[in-house]
DNA sequence: ATATTTCCCATGATATCCCAAATTATCCCA
DNA sequence: TGGGATAATTTGGGATATCATGGGAAATAT
């Protein structure tokens, strides 16, 4: 199973192009997935994510209460997504709102956290990251105990990197 | 699975002619499907589709005791749809019934949401996608758990597939 | 006949393609 | 282990194609 790790520093050129990181393009090539990008619902970054991930997004509204809360919130998504082209050299074009909305400027820097990756504002990432490493200090890591086997019967085993 | 994603603000000329986005174009024209909308029942919006989901509300109107008042409702959708025909730049003409329906001004919002779309006051629009990402942010999203990590009641807890 | 719709072509803006330079990582042999 | 050679990746820019939009003319309807 191939995964989106680590983190990458690209610059956005004066087009609005942005590079893939090529280990990241080598995990989609490999499945043959286009890629889709869309908004957070809850922080000021981008989402990245195969096919896989929209598709049960759309098969959720379709099983749903159409006229509840969580449908116009599920449709938010959808409605902010886009199959991104990728170029001959591997890069996307940022439209203006995504550029807008995760408030890039001529950097972008992407998270990998799995099964999917984000892209942010360098600086707020960094400073999210150490944000977290310090919670994680005071508070403990509830995380690292299910990651390393056990985990309480209901809980779906979580990411070790925690969620920031 | 093609689906329409994203949005889109187009203009409505003098002439009332908007331009349908061109990935939208690109999935019907793929399926060879001609272009329904009709008038949102709960929202003051209008909604896209293809001939299937039009099939899927006649065949759940048959299905239904045709006194309930739901029919009635379902009826209501269909007798608001019109075929709409696409000239060769890609664009339809709303009738006055739906712009009036819709309170659209020149400017027109696509919002893709998987199988359909809607058509959308831009303003109106973004007012509600603000109300939507304020509530997910509140509330948290449990749908996004569901939507993305839905799985068969009692099977085992998996893999964490929907978790960010 | 007059108003509206449909067809056709023109135009500007912008995204995409293609090639090349710069940068960074990897390899290989001393 | 070092250090240069080679390959991979990111970045840049010009040429080309696509798309949204506007307007005139032909067709259709009222």
């Amino acid at each position: 199973m191939d995964l989106f790790l680590s983190t990458f520093e690209n610059r956005i050129d004066r087009k609005g192009r942005l590079s893939v990181p090529a280990p990241f393009r080598a995990v989609l090539e490999r499945r043959r997935d286009p890629l889709y990008l869309f908004k957070s619902l809850t922080e000021p970054c981008l989402e990245g994510c195969g096919p896989e991930r929209i598709g049960k997004i759309v098969d959720a509204i379709d099983s749903m209460d159409s006229l509840s809360a969580e449908v116009a919130t599920l449709q938010t998504m959808l409605s902010s997504a886009q199959e991104m082209k990728v170029d001959g050299e591997g890069r996307i074009m940022l439209s203006a709102d995504f550029i807008a909305f995760a408030e890039l400027g001529d950097m972008a820097l992407y998270a990998g956290i799995g099964r999917s990756f984000q892209i942010w504002l360098p600086e707020r990432y960094r400073a999210r990251e150490t944000e977290a490493r310090s919670r994680a200090k005071s508070e403990g890591m509830p995380s690292l105990r299910l990651g390393a086997g056990r985990r309480p019967p209901d809980e779906p085993p979580g990411d070790p990197r925690g969620r920031r």
